[in-house]
DNA sequence: GTGAAAGCGCTAACAT
DNA sequence: ATGTTAGCGCTTTCAC
């Protein structure tokens, strides 16, 4: 069996309340009590059950922390920011993955308020509103990560999509390129959605021919970059210059190309986002727009620890600047005669 | 406020226990008041509390994860499969990353029990073999991971380590290599000990040359990969193979070798180990050894979770196989005059 | 078929 | 400085 709180008191002789003063070094306790009932818990391996104290607290210093899948590389630098500010602050974190899918986001929040989550961490898909809406009306703390769900009242940290994308178009353009191409994210998400529409902006603003044969929607995943490079490579009217949607994607296009017998960035240069790890570890390095992955998650925590401790501090939407990672994989272009 | 059971029970106008009843799915409630009951609780948007439940169950459906560095691009997947199955089965997971420190690995092990964790799956440093100890002790269920901690009774999921150093070890020296080094990761793992355990059995069995300057102690950082292999470069006998202990090292490793002019494979062989997603994204494309990362954490869930739920069950350990992983990285080897 | 009461392990008034 | 009591939200005897 294990002990409790009323083992304690018993051996040490005193009553629980006392026990739970020096558990919680709350004052009233005589030096000499405390001493004896710290040697009591110490002999008997005491280890306070959270659940019990969370019950009568009404707090779990737990967060619970919803993505799409932890194992797409952009997550876990963000998780790490988020287990290691938490930790710092006393929080611990529970963590659930939803594929972007609107059912089990749904499943995930309900699962996390019912374990009593003092405040959650979200990246959802686009679709799920409505949900944010019941957490922002009941008032529960919530930060949401990586994507703002538009119209939501809820603080988010993020870069901001559509600059960087400009920025990286721009950069492209500037390059002397003039047939550039995108492939898309899921477009379920706000980002993809970001991504697109600085794409565009770009094109617009410096007067480029815009095409929706060159406009292609993948789904974040290697294999759509992978299959969807290639489709852009079999049109008779090739683009001089990509912009894929994330690094993931970016990695599947180097193979598309490669298996076409072409070059990055001879034949074609190709720029990614989000900066992860393979992006400087491929050759040719993928130029690419940097994400403050960690401090992202770090920045998150922060404002929703502080959000559950004060109830009067609403956060604020905190917008990381990214950064324009130039590597190898671009350079520039001479329209030949 | 949140509504609580009671609530239900008065607005329904029936006892808190017929509510929990309908809540739980028991007999002995009409079909009438059942219905009544549910239709209340859709109502009202009623949300049992897990924490009261918790605590009266002495069950919390949750399990925890200790590992060292979610960022490492190793455990993302194995994580993944760890929720998945969870999830499946009807857990949660609440994770922590110790960075291999002893202390940080004792602490998340109280925080999880206090928290009433139902189990753990533990992926920890070689130092801890006593807190292991207490929990193999107090019947608390725990499966390891990727780590076998020796001379503990607590089941474990891994891969044989040092078969699989023994044969990439074994693949270099059949391409016709015999001047071999090895670059080892915290030898503070069992991982780490094993591979440079495997490494050596090859190393004698073929009757190769042992030196001691070609074994670097890394810590498996990419960042100890670049500088070791620096080092190995530098030294006047040159090995012509080198087995970095993960791929993260390797990939350090890959850029000792670019940084010193010499080229992968044609100066030096490189292989790894894990066959994270940057291995096959390189060029070149790293030899390494694959390990089952996803299926490791879904077997680690299901044993946990059959050992919570049937109490005569004890895990036994399971050894996945890993796979020989050939790709561009080695090539033959020829002694020249 | 339904409800009253006890209790899970703890904290927090409120005495004393 | 210490103890008594109530109660957090729920499940589970046990009685009716």
């Amino acid at each position: 069996m294990k002990v409790t709180i009323k083992d304690i008191a018993k051996e040490a002789g005193v009553s629980i309340t006392t026990v739970s003063r020096v558990l919680n070094n709350k004052p009233d306790v005589s030096d000499n009590t405390k001493e004896e009932v710290q040697k009591v818990i110490n002999r008997l391996g005491y280890n306070p059950n959270g659940v019990a104290r969370g019950l009568v607290l009404k707090k779990t210093y737990t967060i619970g922390l919803i993505i799409p899948d932890i194992s797409n590389p952009f997550f876990p630098e963000v998780a790490r920011g988020i287990e290691d500010k938490a930790k710092e602050l006393g929080y611990s974190v529970i963590f659930c993955n939803t594929d972007n899918n609107k059912e089990e986001e749904r499943e995930a929040i309900e699962l996390m308020r019912s374990k009593q989550v003092d405040g959650m961490i979200l990246s959802l898909s686009i679709g799920n509103k409505e949900e944010l809406h019941k957490l922002a009306k009941a008032n529960f703390p919530v930060v949401q990560i990586d994507r703002k769900i538009p119209e939501v009242e809820l603080p988010a940290v993020t870069i901001n999509n559509k600059t960087s994308a400009y920025q990286i178009t721009s950069y492209l353009i500037e390059l002397g390129h003039t047939k550039l191409a995108h492939i898309a994210g899921d477009l379920a998400t706000k980002t993809a959605r970001d991504r697109l529409s600085g794409f565009r902006q770009a094109i617009d603003e410096f007067g480029l021919e815009y095409s929706d044969n060159w406009v292609l929607k993948g789904d974040y995943s290697k294999e759509s970059g992978y299959k969807l490079m290639t489709t852009l490579l079999e049109q008779s009217q090739r683009p001089t210059a990509v912009f894929m949607a994330n690094d993931l994607m970016a990695i599947g296009a180097y193979g598309a190309v490669f298996d076409s017998g072409l070059k990055v960035p001879e034949d074609i240069s190709i720029v990614g986002h989000d900066d992860i790890d393979i992006a400087s570890a491929i050759r040719p390095g993928l130029t690419t727009i940097m994400q403050p992955k960690y401090k992202l998650g770090m920045t998150a925590a922060e404002i929703l620890i502080k959000r559950i401790n004060e109830s009067n501090f609403i956060g604020d939407d905190v917008i990381l600047k990214p950064k324009l990672q130039i590597r190898s994989s671009t350079k520039e272009w001479q329209a030949n005669a």
